[in-house]
RNA sequence: GGCCCGAUGGCGGAAUGGUUACGCGCCGGACUGCAAAUCCGUUUAUGCCGGUUCGAUUCCGGCUCGGGCCUCCA
């Protein structure tokens, strides 16, 4: 692993591929979008977080120390409309009659479960909007002169009070068909609060005193305050959904300009971060990803009908971030599978390897100059896959090593491959109709029918565990002797 | 309506101006009492119409279809 390929990656900004050069020298310094914690995250929404862990875990391999903030909004935002709708926190407060602050402490911890399930990094700073509260003041006043204007609902960001806006979107901000609601006084459409005031007569529970009265701020504002707060600006990469690609950040690098007094973006570190990294959508053509329809995706959901949850990390990884990936259970177990036999090949290596070198050794020299080739490709983690595939299948190589050159990729692809079990990722449906217990005891009488050449009876234990959602594997390698039919529905679950 | 993106085998999904990765599935073989699991091997694809080119899946134009954003959802 000495021949290192320039790490490119591919900038929102310039829409280009450029070669990452830091801006403290030895030191990458990464903000992430995080969750507005008013409801469960879907599969979907960790996707992106996969991708920055991915990100963070490249640049760790790369060398460089690196300082990863993401965020957690606990702040409320608007339902609809950017100035007019109900607060989401607030709305959720209400709809499960709890305090907003518990609301957003239950779905918190239900995100960071996700995180944890998924084998994503922890950041050096989950940073809490609602803690930044008084530095965010303290921002709009250093640009409220300049920038903003006031208005009866709240104080205003003037877009064209800065060069370039809305460049990141390579959007154009002549309005066309009028459907937003205008507020009234905006100059631009495009305009956006930096300071939301609580409407007269109102009290919410989470409210602020501001030199432009009691209210909340403007939920573009928390990520400029808290990424430069926590990492100073400008820092080398920003990440999110490509969504946030269109209005938050292009709205969060206008205050960041205006922060800053820096001129156009011409130069990428007048927008607060030299490098704006997008990942592109899970697409799930059952509906099931739309928040509002009752039961969505959600991770947990995975793992009750029996998929590791980093089966779906290795789907993620199958598709290149940039690209829209398809969501199907047939394609998550097709990712089960194949992570059932990366994890079972491991395994075996481990038995065969004792005490051996910790190093991979030259003969995996190529394989991992092509590894270091891919992610090195603006996190090609597809092609990354395929290297981690030959590298498991290379014959007549001390195991040790093997195991080594393995450890030196998932240290970035993240699928534990050096510690999960194939046991672990035999997970039972919750709708099964059997437990662990019953499942040994049939499969103990089933190896005694089959001592006593009994076929019929031991055939007719397999149907009764098949018909239980067990499907019964004889002479497993790893004693692997059962799994959850559930788990592979590509096959016709004939009972 | 405005802006933008995409279309690769059964499914997912890479890459490339000239031999189309990889995974899962399918099929064949080994193994098995039979299966399954596991291992080995094999098979199939660049939406349509033009253009540029010695050569296009790749570059350009048009078409069709699909998707995203313009409503604080990654």
């Amino acid at each position: 692993m000495t021949d290192h390929s320039p790490l490119v990656l591919f900038n929102s900004l310039t829409r280009q591929p450029e070669p990452f050069v830091p801006v403290h020298a030895g030191e990458a310094r990464v903000y992430s979008c995080g969750p507005t914690v008013y409801n469960y995250p879907h599969i979907g929404n960790m996707r992106a977080y996969v991708f920055a862990d991915v990100l963070g875990r490249t640049l760790s391999y790369k060398g460089y120390a690196l300082t990863h903030v993401i965020n957690i909004t606990d702040v409320g935002h608007l339902t609809d409309d950017a100035d007019a709708g109900q607060d989401k926190m607030e709305a959720a407060a209400a709809a499960r009659a709890q305090s907003i602050w518990d609301i957003a402490r239950h779905y918190t911890q239900a995100y960071w479960d996700d995180i944890a399930a998924l084998n994503i990094r922890t950041p050096a700073h989950w940073s809490i909007a609602t803690e930044y509260v008084p530095q965010m003041i303290a921002f709009a006043q250093t640009i409220a002169a300049r920038h903003c204007y006031e208005l009866p609902s709240g104080l205003y960001f003037d877009i064209a009070s800065v060069a370039d806006y809305g460049l990141l979107a390579r959007a154009h901000t002549e309005e066309g068909a009028g459907r937003i609601d205008e507020v009234e006084g905006k100059r631009h459409a495009a305009d956006f609060a930096i300071w939301r005031k609580t409407p007269a007569g109102e009290t919410r529970q989470m409210e602020w005193d501001s030199p432009w009265g009691r209210g909340a701020p403007g939920w573009h504002l928390e990520c400029s305050v808290m990424s430069g707060a926590l990492l100073g600006f400008p820092f080398d990469i920003h990440t999110g959904g490509i969504d946030h690609r269109e209005i938050h950040h292009p709205n969060e690098i206008a205050q960041n300009q205006a922060f800053c007094c820096t001129g156009g973006l011409a130069d990428p570190a007048s927008s607060g971060a030299r490098v704006w990294m997008h990942n592109n959508f899970l697409v799930d053509r059952t509906g099931k990803m739309s928040k509002s329809s009752g039961e969505f995706l959600r991770l947990p959901l995975l793992i009750d009908r029996g998929y590791h949850p980093l089966a779906y990390r290795l789907m993620c990884l199958q598709a290149h971030y940039r690209s829209e990936l398809e969501f199907s259970w047939d394609g998550l177990g097709a990712s089960l599978t194949r992570l059932k036999r990366l994890v079972m090949a491991v395994a075996q290596l481990r038995d065969r390897a004792g005490q051996g070198a910790d190093q991979p050794g030259p003969r995996f020299a190529e394989a991992l100059a092509r590894f270091d080739a891919a992610i090195s490709d603006d996190l090609n983690t597809p092609v990354a896959l395929t290297v981690l595939d030959e590298v498991v299948a290379m014959k007549k190589v001390d195991p040790a090593e093997k195991l080594a050159a393995i450890g030196v990729i998932d240290a970035v692809l993240g699928l534990g491959l050096l510690t999960l079990n194939r046991i672990d990722l035999r997970l039972r449906p919750k709708a099964a109709t059997i437990d662990e217990a019953a499942i040994a005891t049939v499969l103990d009488a089933r190896r005694a029918a089959r001592a006593d050449k009994d076929f019929a009876r031991s055939d007719a234990l397999r149907d009764d565990l098949s018909a239980a959602g067990v499907e019964v594997m004889d002479g497993d390698p790893l004693g692997w002797d059962w799994r959850p039919t559930a788990a592979t529905p590509a096959t016709g679950a004939t009972a």
